[in-house]
DNA sequence: GTCAAATATTTGTCCTAGACAAATATGTAA
DNA sequence: TTACATATTTGTCTAGGACAAATATTTGAC
């Protein structure tokens, strides 16, 4: 029967790689890459190659190359810079490789040892507790796993069967979790283009940790959804998060139309990897840095609120 | 500060109801529904009014409605038709109403009641026990949320918050489930158009139960990884859950091209709602109708081992 | 030398309007 | 009824041009 195509349309390419249809057109256009084949209806079809290399593309252009200068690169050299990107990434003088407990699940995950991957997640839980956990190990950990797939050492499966893992162990810590009824709501999730859930997860434990009554409503909600769930919730908090495989115009248009859109008193909280948060921070949003800063935010909350009280 | 924008850009629009850039502009010509004005640089800008009537239309349309048909119309003659379509969708004889039990479920959602739906769920989980719960409770509970919001009696944000909870109770059901080794290894995950994970949840549990080694990529896995992550897990069985949201051709193709490119001793399962698998179900694939199916086909797995060895 | 403003380049998104496959509805024969 | 052929509807694709927003580079003041 029909042998594998081994190339795909250009609506998948763009729901693969996360740019968008005109984005490939004119990329065709002014850089002669990527140059798909046509099909019997003059449709573009992109061969997996080219669909691997566009994917490199995006990640580097994500932390700051220009199209126009790597776009001519083979993948190779793509993935050589993404690895020295990430030294540079990581800011500065320091420029540590991992610590060792984390490499060593960098391991396991490639030594396809999923189970061991879980158990030794479960036990470090348990030594260092939900806190330390989620900042020491979970945030580095997920970031070194997006960097080892980004520089092409990792393939996406293994990313998935460590995000499958860790999502598993955050859960089940969360919801062990006793709520005294007593904090704010938060509401936590993230745009319709936004499929990453991990960062959210892990804002949640933090939340949780503080005593906040927590509704997740998983990744990619719509915005007018959000300011339905947050009035029925009666949520105080929003917390979004946006990795950096987000655009971002979706970033900043859509932090405006959301601020728009609720109630003055709603904070707005965006987190994650996203670039745009930094350089430009959207007006009436708190921009949390890192999942350490929720505990003190919520703290702050704590006291503005019992002043009005 | 700045007033709420009475208007929206094509790209928000796109995000907030989830029709393309294409779909809104080809409607515009065939239909003259939206007719947004022109900003000063001629640049598409919707009212919020035809926002939300957008967002009618799309709902309907998901649950089986004509473009054409429903354009035209008022936002109260949408919602009225929104309500009615319900009774007829689970077309037919029976037309039973949900089971009291599930119903409460509904209502405990549309109540906002959420620690309640968590609570009720685990203690169903105990009672019936794991098996029962995702046969009896799980599998139709979800298909009554996915209409209640085709219907428009539920919001989007409602069933995210069902399919959270249910993901949560799923997920520290299956951890507790202890695993001899002995079993069969399967693979879990769906094609990179389809997020919806629940089935792939309940479908892992089955398989825990039958003392399968499960690994669980997620969702949204390329078809290149799908065999890539195959290989590397010496997986028996690759499970893979279809909900109706995707397109018919993704599903035959998506199939024909894994089978081809999986060893033949792999097998390929295929389930959920979508309705492909029913009318041309692709060869060399195994259509799973239920999920009370997966013990007897795993049982039938065993057999077939059995006698090999 | 540093910092800020002015200018140049790059880059993504929007535009028009035509085409056509895939999905769905309708008509017709067994 | 069921099965197949034909008609309509509908979403996504095509082309290249345009231009604002983002980023880089130059210029000028201190």
């Amino acid at each position: 029967m029909g042998q594998t195509p081994a190339a795909i349309t250009i609506g998948a390419v763009e729901r693969d790689t996360g740019l968008s249809k005109d984005t490939l057109r004119v990329w065709e256009r002014r850089y002669g890459f990527p140059q798909p084949h046509r099909d019997e209806y003059g449709e573009r079809a992109y061969p997996i190659e080219q669909v691997d290399k566009l994917r490199a593309l995006r990640r580097l252009i994500d932390s700051g190359h220009r199209p126009s200068k790597i776009v001519g690169m083979t993948l190779e050299q793509l993935r050589f810079l993404a690895r020295d990107a990430t030294k540079e990434s990581h800011a500065g003088a320091t420029q540590s490789p991992p610590p060792p407990e984390l490499s060593r699940y960098l391991d396991l995950i490639k030594a396809n040892r999923i189970a061991d991957v879980r158990a030794e997640l479960l036990q470090s839980l348990l030594r260092t507790g939900l806190e330390r956990f989620v900042i020491e190990l979970a945030a580095p950990l997920t970031q070194l796993v997006g960097d080892a797939w980004a520089s092409g050492r990792f393939e996406i499966f293994e990313e998935h069967i460590y995000t499958e893992a860790m999502q598993t162990t955050l859960r089940s810590a969360i919801s062990s979790i006793s709520h005294s009824g007593r904090g704010p709501t938060a509401l936590l999730t993230s745009f319709p283009s936004e499929s990453h859930g991990l960062g959210l997860l892990m804002a949640e434990a933090m939340l949780a940790l503080e005593d906040c009554r927590c509704v997740s409503l998983g990744t990619q909600t719509p915005i007018w959804d959000i300011v339905l769930a947050c009035a029925a919730q009666k949520a105080d908090i929003v917390a979004l998060s946006f990795s950096s495989s987000i655009a971002a115009g979706m970033v900043s248009d859509g932090l405006d139309e959301l601020r728009a859109k609720l109630p003055a008193a709603t904070e707005i909280w965006a987190g994650g990897s996203a670039a745009v948060l930094r350089r430009k921070p959207p007006g009436g949003v708190v921009v949390i840095a890192d999942l350490a800063q929720i505990r003190l935010r919520i703290q702050a909350w704590r006291l503005i609120r019992a002043r009005h009280n």
